[in-house]
This record gives C-alpha cells, structure tokens and sequence, in this order.
DNA sequence: CCTACCGATCGGTAGG
DNA sequence: CCTACCGATCGGTAGG
C-alpha cells in the first residue's frame, strides 16, 4: 500500500515535470521549478526520484515503448502497404494524442539524455523509421506509390508531420485525433490536388 | 575600418554561438562554452555583444527576415495558387539551406526569447503562416486543391515538413535543396500515390 | 581582449 | 517530506 502510494506520487511528479519540460525546455526546468509546482521542497523531490535526467528517461522511454506498440500491431494486419501506412499513421497519432505533453517532450527534448541513453533511444527511433520506411517500399514495389520517390525523403516528411502535431493541435477542438491522423494520411498519400474521377 | 572589424567579430561570435546553440540548445549553452569555441575568456564576449539573448535575438529576426523576403517575391509573381504554393516551398526551403544551423535555432530555440521579443517573432510566424494559408486557399477557390480539406491541418502538415528539414537533411549529400523544396512541393500537392494517367 | 570577481542559481546530499 | 547546506556553474560587470 506504501509502494502503491509511493509509486503514484512518483508518476505525479513525472507528469508534472512533463508540463515544465515541455513549456520551457529541459535545460531551462529547475528542480526548484518542478518542486514549486508540487507545493514541496526541491529537497525533497528525491525522495520520488533519483535525478532530474531519471525523469526524462522515463518520459522518454515510455513514449518510445507505445510507439513501438502501436507499429507493431499495425505489421500484424494482412493488408495493402498504403493501408498499413494509413493505420500506422492513425495509430501513432492515436499515442501522441493519448499523452501530448510527453509526446512534445520526448521529440524536443530527448536530447538531453546523457551519453548511453540518448545512444539506446536514438537507436530505438531509426529502428521504428526503419519500419516506416519498410512500408513505403512495399507500396512502391507493390505498385500503390509511385517508383520515383525519395523514400528518405517521403519518410522524414511523414514523421515531421506526424512529429509537430503536439505543437499546434489543440485537443479541445472539434476534431478528434482519428480524424487528424486519417486526413493526414490521406494528404501524404493523395495529395491537395483534386483528382481526375472525383 | 576599426568599426568593421568588430563588426566581423561580433558575427563571427554569433555563427558560433548559432552551432552552439543548434547542438546543445539555448538554455544548455554557456557563455564559457561559447568563448571556449573562439579560444577566448568568457568576460571577452561582452565587447562584441550585449547579452546571450542578444544572439538569440539576432539569429531568430535575421531568419524571420530572410523567409519574409523570399515570400513576399513569390506573392508578387502572376501564377496559379499550385505554382505560387510550389515557388513558396522552394522558396523557404532554399532560405533554410543558405543557412542550416541558423535555421535550426530559429525553429528549436526561439521559445528562449523574453517577453516582448517572442510576442513580436510570433507575430511574424503566424503572419508568414496565414499568407501560405492564403495561398492554399486561393487554391481551394480555383477549384486546383480539393475543396474538402482542412486548411488549418494542410499548412501545420506544410510547415512541420518544412521545418525539420534542418535534422535531416545533408547539405553535402547529392540531393541540393531545390531538389528537395520541388520533391516535397510535388509530396504534398500530388501525394505518394501512383496517378491514374502517368 | 584579460584578470578578478559578483550575486544568483543550479542539481543534489545529510540527517532527521 | 523538511531544514540546512554543498560545490559547481551561471550570466554578467569593473577596470584596465
């Protein structure tokens, strides 16, 4: 019951800290700031965690953990490459949407992970692009997309799309993150042009 | 003659603190490490500049400037809104490769400006914004784009693409940037999929 | 451009 | 979770 408790004292930091991270960056977030927040002593703070860099890691990681998720799931359907594209779009703006805060801060700040993490995480990134990556060139040699891409380029298109999102959508507004993330895939896979037949 | 030469300096003091800040962030970079970089003591760098937010300042309007510029030629070209959008992406994009590192600080780093300099530059990014969203529009009227898509959603997707640019792209690469503004203006306006008619 | 230095603030620890 | 505190580092100034 204590470690229940104390664990979700130390999620309330966490996602506190979120917040702070994510409004001023995480260089510019003191300890003194987050602890402010809390109504407690920055002293004590480490009670709940070891450093301010474990709060970002966890962030980080975490994050990291529901993107893969979300792909994974996607790979297991037995459909179209344009499809997959189409679902693995949603379904990563279905994780950001879930946790906007965390989402801005892990793609703005997770540079600030010292040495052997930011190692471990940059690697779990070029994996999950990897992937992305994969289903583009499924579509291209399927014959869904056209054989003159840029898949690097089309691919860091994408995830810039994808990954700004936290910046500019407001999740009060009338549309829902489904929408957004099926509108979004359909003006990376179609286009603004008006089609011929429609 | 003297007066030129400082002025040199002083820019020499600002490209530097431009790569500081693009690898370390703002907050992350210390005056120390800045005057280690130009091999001097740190106290040295307030006889070229006032302040380390003067940099920041200097790096953020300069930019401001340049894709200000580069817009309003466009917009004073006789062509279709399809033409207008593609000249406007080629535009910013080769704005951006004149000057990388720059570019990344104006996107990463422009949250660290005080008070009524961040009002003043997000007045110039929402008015450089609205004008490509003019042009977007303009698009929709004359029946080039599809009449049934989310403007406000086209041009953040527009700019998120635009503006990572900076993380990825390789300036030595055999890709140029007129390259890359073309491709990703014909990304965006005519998407991934194959058409019908080529 | 340097030496010498300032007050403020930083992440974090000891001990309760 | 607090008080009391640490050494390190911060942006910046005075005076040359």
């Amino acid at each position: 019951m204590e470690a229940v408790m104390n664990l979700s004292r130390k999620e309330q930091v966490i996602r506190k800290a979120a917040e702070l991270f994510r409004e001023k960056g995480y260089a510019a977030s003191s300890m003194r700031d987050l602890a402010q927040k809390l109504g407690i002593e920055a002293a004590s703070l480490y009670s709940h965690i070891k450093s301010k860099e474990e709060i970002l890691r966890s962030l980080c990681f975490d994050m990291a953990a529901e993107f893969r998720k979300s792909l994974e799931e996607v790979e297991r359907q037995n459909v179209s490459a344009s499809e997959k594209l189409r679902l693995g779009i949603i379904g990563h703006i279905g994780v950001m949407a879930k946790d906007l805060t965390a989402s801005a801060v892990f793609m703005n700040e997770h540079r600030h992970l010292s040495g052997p993490y930011l190692r471990d995480f940059l690697l779990l990134r070029i994996n999950y692009i990897n992937r992305f990556k994969a289903i583009i060139e499924e579509g291209t040699k399927s014959g869904e997309f056209k054989e003159n891409i840029d898949t690097k380029l089309s691919v860091m298109t994408l995830f810039s799309s994808l990954n700004w999102m936290p910046q500019w959508y407001n999740p009060d507004g009338k549309i829902d993150s489904i929408n957004i993330g099926q509108q979004l895939s359909d003006m990376l896979v179609n286009g603004l042009k008006k089609q011929n037949a429609q």
